[in-house]
DNA sequence: AACTTAATTAAACGTTTGTTTAATTTAAAC
DNA sequence: GTTTAAATTAAACAAACGTTTAATTAAGTT
């Protein structure tokens, strides 16, 4: 049995992914989670604080992973991008909950603070992705292209498909109480058409 | 001058798109359409029916072009792509309010009934680009690519710098005060990455 | 000019909201 | 077993919310 603590971080975040900060209320909160209205601002403070509390909870998580990936000297450049690619359709599609709460938190104009906190956050991420296609525009392995907007490809690419259940079945042609982010086949489409689309966009033929 | 009903259907788009659905009160939206807070509900009934004549009234606009593109015989496979990507740009980056507001419904799970016209309303576009690729690589054309997600990839990456400005903006490498979607030579760059992007993934070479 | 409908207003209504209080229970320390 | 602090509770609070009401003004019709 999780603390209360726990539990109320773990329902927030569902919550919130869900509905929107605003659109989730403490009582909500509270009534999920099964503990009293009143412990969610007892460890917490406010909801805001939860809120920010639970971007940072999560963030420090997922750091470290791509600087492996870059360090890795046994990696050609087009592997350590299917390498990326393959990581971050793991962590995304594992955390999504979490990944749609700072998505939606990125396109609201709300809380300038914590906007800024996630951007920073993610900012380190796109260097990494950017020292390796800069690395191999320049040992000529790959095609000299827009760097900035193949990461944006990469990650919108993703996010098309993560964002929405709805809209991501019904694009796939799939039933509605289809469930593609739990879906082994499902992971290794998305991985499968991004590793072809760098091949084309980025090597050197 | 416009009249009210306008004032107030421009000023809530404006504002759901920023501070989302919930997080926008109707006095907020009265005050900026400088109107009196009675007149949302005189003219629209609930907050909610504002919310769906918003998206109603949007949508209806936003049709026909692309089956123009098409039915038009003199152009290739690849040109119609490009003219897809390049009607894709200007629609969605002039009504980049409108466009965030239903991204945000998207992401969001309540209100069903509007999730579904939105995704059933973009559905004969996506529709319309598969035709096209479709027809590509039975005539040779094209190669045999993941249809459903290099259509992911198209919308995924413009949406990508279209939802957040502060994430665009320093993925970009400018300023947090610059706004990208003003600016002719960023959509140019936009559209030349995506039109790059596509003939290395789409063409038989 | 009288009448009718639409537009507009300020005020009030009942809920829900986030948060606080004060009392009570549980757990830990001595 | 007594003391002290932490955890938990039900109740209350003030503010903000969406919505309604009832009264007033403006516009249009006969």
């Amino acid at each position: 049995m999780k603390d209360k603590r726990e539990q109320i971080i773990d329902t927030a975040m569902q919550l919130f992914a869900q509905r929107g900060f605003e659109g989730t209320s403490i009582r909500d909160i509270a009534e999920k989670a099964s503990v009293n209205v009143a412990m969610v601002n007892y460890y917490f403070g406010t909801k805001e604080k939860l809120f920010e509390k639970i971007v940072e909870n999560k963030s420090s998580v997922t750091r470290g992973l791509l600087d492996e990936i870059m360090n890795n000297k046994d990696l050609t450049h087009i592997k350590k991008i299917e390498a990326v690619i393959d990581s971050y359709i793991e962590k995304l599609f594992t955390h999504r909950m979490f990944h749609r709460l700072i998505q939606q938190e990125l396109i609201l104009n709300q809380r300038e603070n914590l906007q800024s906190s996630i951007v920073n956050n993610f900012i380190p991420n796109v260097m990494i992705i950017k020292s390796i296609i800069e690395s191999g525009i320049k040992q000529g392995d790959f095609k000299k292209v827009d760097i900035e907007l193949t990461i944006a490809t990469l990650t919108g690419t993703i996010n098309q498909v993560l964002l929405s259940k709805k809209f991501c079945n019904r694009l796939m042609n799939k039933s509605d109480d289809y469930i593609p982010y739990e879906d082994v086949k499902f992971k290794k489409r998305v991985s499968a058409h991004l590793k072809q689309l760098m091949h084309d966009h980025l090597l050197n033929k």
